[in-house]
DNA sequence: GATGAATGAGTCTTCATTCAT
DNA sequence: CATGAATGAAGACTCATTCAT
């Protein structure tokens, strides 16, 4: 099963800057930090010295403090988010897939698994959303045009096999995100369930997904 | 139709509280500044400025910048929630509501309102649990005894009556949220959709939701 | 033996001053607060809280914080130190001492007990005047004129029985003072002996005085 | 003559110390801030001003205002007053000054000069003993064990030479101390005696001690 | 490129003092 | 007289940012 991991690429794409071990320091250091205390609650003098770095070169290469953020939110943004998008739709072969509940399965634990190896960075994403609320409007801008159609198609080919009940796109996509953020959202922003069982979690989404959006007798 | 309103309450709260008119000032600017820009990003001398009190004024009553938050969450947390709670309990008459989805289109109506007229302090809620995860358990200690025996009772008797699957409570209760959270949330956090339909969207809430739910065949 | 006691004389001064039960306590409690923990590191308002009044009435009477002490500082220096000054002259016959020593030991004793009654005022004082050194200079006048003449008649009485030695009584004066001092200020200053005796160490002091202002042989 | 300049051995202290120009102004202008008008009178923008550097600076090194008090004290403390102590020590060649008088006459000089010639920092220890009563056992314990033995050694020369009294040593040097202090506090504490004369104050300290210590007859 | 000393605007907070009730 | 809410100037301290080395 493919397992996206944000983070093997976000150091990829760090690798891949041209940033000197100590920027890549700064930058690192600084997602877990903004992710543990929050972006106000950390201080660059903080972060200098978590990266064993000076203060000096904290801004050296990232000029502010918004900088260093932008330089973390924004690669998630532009590369690592529709890359994972891309990656997830290419390898989604729903024609091997045609039972309904199998691929809702499929694509929650696929999910949930992506999201819980990538807690820090939604982390902080989820906290700046809070602040900049167009940043959601961006990010769906950018995975809208990349997903919808695919997963309309996915729909509609479900639809027309009779297991997905005939209500638009975004209604549907709205019952399945809402429930799979039930279980995603509470284990990432505060550990409740220590023992979280991803299999059985979205085991149980799917099943009640499937009857909830199928069709009309 | 029942609609809590918090903020009514909120404010005889602040009546009763014994709190001068400027107090009351600092309390509702910081309620509205600290949802519009949150607590880090919000100043002392600002929250004086827009109350029109000196900055010594703001301290003397609530000693700290926490104390103004404490002041503000508190009694959500210690009043607003558990009487919003109680109310909400109270009214539901099950033996009146023989239909799980009609019991569903109302509760969630209800808590859609809700959630919508008391933005602020949701807001400001949200924020905080981020940054204190600890209080989503002191809010789930608040709520939990008070609806967990009379959810689980309504439960059980549309389990009995044969309309709502034999899944344990929170499993149920999971869903309902989840799906009532995919509505309210954006709405809250983002004011994406201006002209929202809170009728339509709770009936197509419960309606998925009833299908989901429905007891196997 | 005559024990001055100013503390006695400070409350009858109080009670005399016509003012309220509020406003001595206010002063009662200053005294103990700055004699504690030094009047800049005193506030008003935990004065008040102290006192059991309101902050207003703590300015009522005496205007500003440094009102409080001067209420405090003027009456010692206006009335306690020189009747305490003129009671003690008055009392010390120096016909019936004919021993230098044996006066000695019995001045020193009473000055000793003194000290150690009214350690408070004296804590207040001493830190009162390492801020104002001009403050010595009016106690200087308040006492020198009173004592100088009655002392210098004492001590030329010893020099002309041949019991002191003949030297400026200033200089006579500073070596009984400076050995007196030796005993009473770490006392009073940091209680290190628990168990001072101060009957041994007027004896001792005046012993080593005696010796060091014998005459010449 | 041996004179012991704390001031000089400070400002090497400070030099050794690693701390750039500005941090020394600090430290410098805080002593003389500090001893001038105390300790809480003066503000961290007052030392900034006077030093030439913003107010940052006083902080990024000493962290708060109590922290440049410790970067006074504590050198003083931990180096200046061991050394002094040993100096001292080291050069008294008992053997040399035969004389109890000459010996004392010597000692009193030399403190009060060193006194004299470090005024400063003597006014805010004083200041801050008062505040902090348990300096002074830190200060006793500094110096008692390096100078109780052999100051004891040179006592107990002087009483087998039947130069000095047999008493205990606390009790000799307590009326040392006593008499040196009658001379150098008032001079330090407030400048009353423009035109002080150390010789001849050393000189009749010895003197009077000298006759108050001698052996009984 | 990296350093870290220096900056100064800004933050939270305290406190002596005033005044309407 | 007494109260205590209100004030605002000042205080200690923080922090993002700059710049000479």
């Amino acid at each position: 099963m493919q397992v996206n991991n944000v983070e093997t690429l976000f150091q990829k794409t760090l690798q891949d800057s041209g940033l000197t071990a100590k920027q890549q320091a700064v930058l690192s250091v600084s997602l877990n930090l903004f992710a543990a205390q929050g972006f106000d609650r950390t201080s660059t003098s903080e972060i200098a010295k978590a990266a064993g770095v000076s203060e000096g070169t904290v801004f050296k290469q990232f000029k502010t403090k918004e900088g260093i953020l932008s330089a973390i939110i924004d690669p998630v943004l532009d590369h690592v988010i529709p890359m994972a998008a891309t990656e997830f739709m290419t390898e989604i072969d729903a024609a091997k897939i045609t039972d309904f509940e199998g691929f809702l399965a499929y694509v929650i634990e696929d999910r949930i698994t992506f999201a819980l190896e990538n807690q820090q960075q939604i982390k902080v994403f989820a906290q700046e959303i809070i602040r900049q609320p167009e940043l959601i409007q961006t990010l769906l801008d950018k995975v809208q045009g990349l997903v919808t159609s695919k997963v309309g198609d996915i729909f509609r080919k479900f639809q027309a096999k009779g297991q997905l009940v005939d209500w638009p796109v975004e209604r549907v996509a709205r019952y399945i995100v809402g429930t799979v953020i039930s279980y995603v959202l509470p284990q990432i922003l505060f550990q409740l369930d220590a023992n979280f069982d991803v299999k059985k979690a979205s085991h149980n989404a799917a099943q009640f997904l499937a009857r909830g959006l199928a069709p009309e007798k």
